[in-house]
DNA sequence: TATAGTATGTTTATAATTTCACAAAAGCCC
DNA sequence: GGGCTTTTGTGAAATTATAAACATACTATA
């Protein structure tokens, strides 16, 4: 199969298959088929079988996939099989939540720098971090080659703290605060905002 | 004949517009044209012209949308008017940091009960809140009429939390906990899970 | 009042996505 | 081994979504 471009909206289910793969493993499960992991995301079978099929051919026919090495698979092309170093910008509440959480473990992501522009907190603990200045964002990051960058910061930065860390060379940024930034070409952003989710749902109400 | 049905994926831009169009009210504009709300938020004009269509015409050829006259009826579409009484389930890092978040104001919700299972939790204050315990989150929720809930627990808790919340009468959940949950139909469910997008991104890398 | 310039709402065309349907491969059981 | 069942991978068809094109309406200006 030749390679072409990869619809993003492909792309974006695998996190979910892989996701739904390794609930199975946790229960112990060696197999699975299209159709169990359809039933469990909400999403055709069809759909599954084409989506992986732009990656080659995973699974055996009368069987069905070998969940570990899907999984395996899914996260070599998804890029997470090692673990890329997250630098977060915001030691507010969200950033706390974030330093915290467990839910980053194994899935190939690790906050490894924290940087807030309040004096107050500045040379602070969060976690196990020290937060920095932001004002040294694009010094540390460029250093450490840090190319991925969560945004928890009030809407009024977010755009500058954004340029700076485009400067810095993160290519990839999940992106909190709820507003739409603008980044040059090449530089992936991803957003998460409560609002957006609750009014969606809200019009079917 | 009766309005037919509007496609989720145009009723889930909404949210955005009216969030740049919020943007532009703040900065004391009166009216924008689909072609800068397409700027903004990098979507093409014709899109959203034809999103808007749907649900009526909202605009004058020649000039554009007017800011607050839109804003209004995007608000009215959304049901957003009124501020819906959401429950927070999750007492932890997460629930802390949106109990605290500022940016639900004005926008359609408001927390206005909190639930945990632990009870070194339960009866303590999270903010303005009495943690309540999740066991009574089926006659609190059905007594006061509520529809909207965020889960903020563990993965190993959120089916048994939804089931719950279903059996409450809640029609809309915001999901944080990373698994992929089963509802009737009729109940609505989003996800939150930074995981997946940042796995999706480092696809890109 | 006429004209030029804009921007909408809608129709038409294009593109993307999903679903369908089925040949082929693999396992199972007698 | 032969027949039956299962499930994949994949072209073709159907559906859905996006973009382009344009007639119409409105504003401003002279």
């Amino acid at each position: 199969m030749v390679s072409k471009a990869i619809p993003d909206i492909v792309v974006g289910r695998l996190p979910l298959y892989l996701r739904a793969l390794s609930f199975l493993a946790a229960e112990g499960r060696q197999v699975t088929s299209s159709q169990e992991l359809g039933q469990k995301l909400g999403i055709s079978a069809a759909q599954i079988r084409k989506d992986l099929s732009h990656f080659g051919e995973f699974g055996k026919q009368g069987t069905g996939y070998d969940i570990k090495y899907l999984s395996e698979q899914l996260r070599r092309i998804l890029k997470v099989t090692e673990e890329h170093e997250v630098a977060l910008v915001g030691a507010g509440d969200l950033g706390h939540a974030l330093v915290h959480y467990d839910g980053f473990a194994g899935k190939g992501f690790r906050i490894s720098v924290v940087f807030d522009n309040n004096p107050q907190k500045i040379g602070r603990r969060l976690g196990p971090f020290e937060i920095l200045d932001s004002e040294s964002i694009e010094t540390v990051i460029a250093d450490r080659g840090i190319e991925v960058a969560i945004v928890a910061v009030p809407v009024s930065a977010a755009q500058e703290v954004v340029d700076t860390l485009v400067r810095a060379g993160v290519k990839a940024i999940l992106n909190y605060a709820p507003i739409t930034v603008k980044v040059p070409e090449g530089v992936q952003v991803q957003y998460i905002d409560p609002v957006i989710h609750l009014q969606r749902m809200a019009y079917y109400l």
